[in-house]
DNA sequence: TCTCTCATAAGTGTTGACACTTTGAAATGA
DNA sequence: TCATTTCAAAGTGTCAACACTTATGAGAGA
């Protein structure tokens, strides 16, 4: 009835090819935001991204309805859409959310992990406990996602990933996230390894606690050097 | 600096009046899909809504990419959007993520809860168990919601809040959902009855299962339902 | 000099029209 | 009768232009 099988497309690159602009534009957008190329607070001028996209209003509008359901931008009328800027509650609601979807999937994956998953996640620990021992951050930043993602992606639970990507993600709207980069990776790597060690024993309780702890503890240091910044700087803002 | 304190706006009607045609058919095409009016799997013809609603296709494309990125529905390139159809599985996988959600909002709550939160929650609680007492369904449903919603906010977690509620709309997608109606009431009752337990007794771990279990409870009565029903249709169907 | 008014510019909200793709069925051929 | 081709209708993707709102700055009045 709906089935795909006619010869157009099917092959993987036609989605690409076929995609339409709002949906180039959106992921563009995002990546621009996401990798702070574009600035929290910062107006998204329409005709401008269109300009400099080549493209009309159209699509832009459309992606930039897409960023505003997921958070990344917010739209008010008739003045333009901004770049979304989180205060330090809403980072730590965040966060709260982030280790009760976390905790979820250090539970599912401990229900279901087979002894591949195991040694994969073992593979990763071992060398990010090295790159951590060099001091070498460049190496262990991308180590360290791919661990993240292998445990969500474990868990089975698509729905689930979704979200926790969404949501580290959105975190990275947050000026002082930068801040933490290699903060405490001794203790990071402490917790990862009990992660690991709850998973390998198969007991979803345990990993739960150990997945959800991990993200409430990196919660902690980002307020905590928050905290501090803010007791730097003496000058008094008001808000 | 941005304040609005001119005399422009500022009434709470005026982000109504001035609100733009897509975030008010965003809206109604949601309702229109959450109460069943549209179909899973059924098509939003673009044109065909434009003329319903007396506008043109521009805002009409935006609300739909708003939907889209709440997981509403699913746009095919060149073909159209189409109400989204859950299958089993994504239901399942919905119920466990809205499980950890609201063993979060639990626990938050169990946190903080003041003395007039706890006194609600036991008003609605003995309200719904007179309502379940007499079998009068129409009464008990609004006070089920009712009694949900004061948990989610009550957590101040407004982002966890915000998220349960896409999670319980979008469950609103699945088919057999309405044939739990007043399955197992007594049931459910019962674990209300523990979850405000736990909160009065300000115990946060308590509150988190207790909270997470009742979620997962009506997952397995949902799922129980499907199988029986997948069961007495004899017919086989592929996939 | 300061404040208020008002006109201009910039930008968003919305529209109707055009281009391309998909779909369905009629027409053609074997 | 059946398979193939062709073509028109429907629908989505995109664009350029118009309408309305907001912001900015110059000028008049005090």
């Amino acid at each position: 009835m709906v089935s795909p099988s006619s010869r157009t497309a099917a092959s993987p690159d036609d989605a690409a090819r076929n995609a339409p602009l709002s949906k180039v534009l959106c992921d563009q957008l995002e990546s621009m935001i996401v990798s702070g190329q574009m600035k929290p607070g910062e107006r998204l001028n329409e005709q401008q991204l269109a300009q400099r996209f080549g493209v009309s209003r159209g699509p832009i509008r459309e992606a930039v309805r897409a960023l505003e359901g997921a958070g990344f931008v917010e739209a008010v009328t008739n003045k333009g859409v901004f770049v979304r800027q989180l205060t330090v509650a809403e980072v730590r609601e965040l966060y709260d959310v982030r280790a009760a979807l976390f905790g979820l999937a250090g539970r599912l994956l401990a229900e279901r992990s087979s002894e591949a998953t195991v040694s994969k996640l073992e593979a990763l620990l071992t060398a990010m406990e090295q790159a951590a021992a060099n001091r070498d951050f460049d190496a262990y930043y991308p180590l360290n996602l791919t661990f993240h993602e292998a445990i969500v992606d474990g868990s089975g639970n698509q729905t689930l990933a979704a979200q926790y990507r969404a949501f580290v993600k959105r975190l990275n709207l947050f000026r002082a996230r930068s801040l933490v980069q290699g903060g405490g990776l001794a203790v990071s790597n402490r917790e990862h390894r009990e992660m690991v060690a709850a998973i390998a024993a198969r007991d979803p309780v345990w990993a739960m606690e150990a997945h959800w702890r991990h993200v409430a503890s990196a919660k902690d240091r980002l307020l905590k050097v928050v905290r501090t910044e803010a007791d730097n700087a003496l000058g008094s803002e008001d808000r």
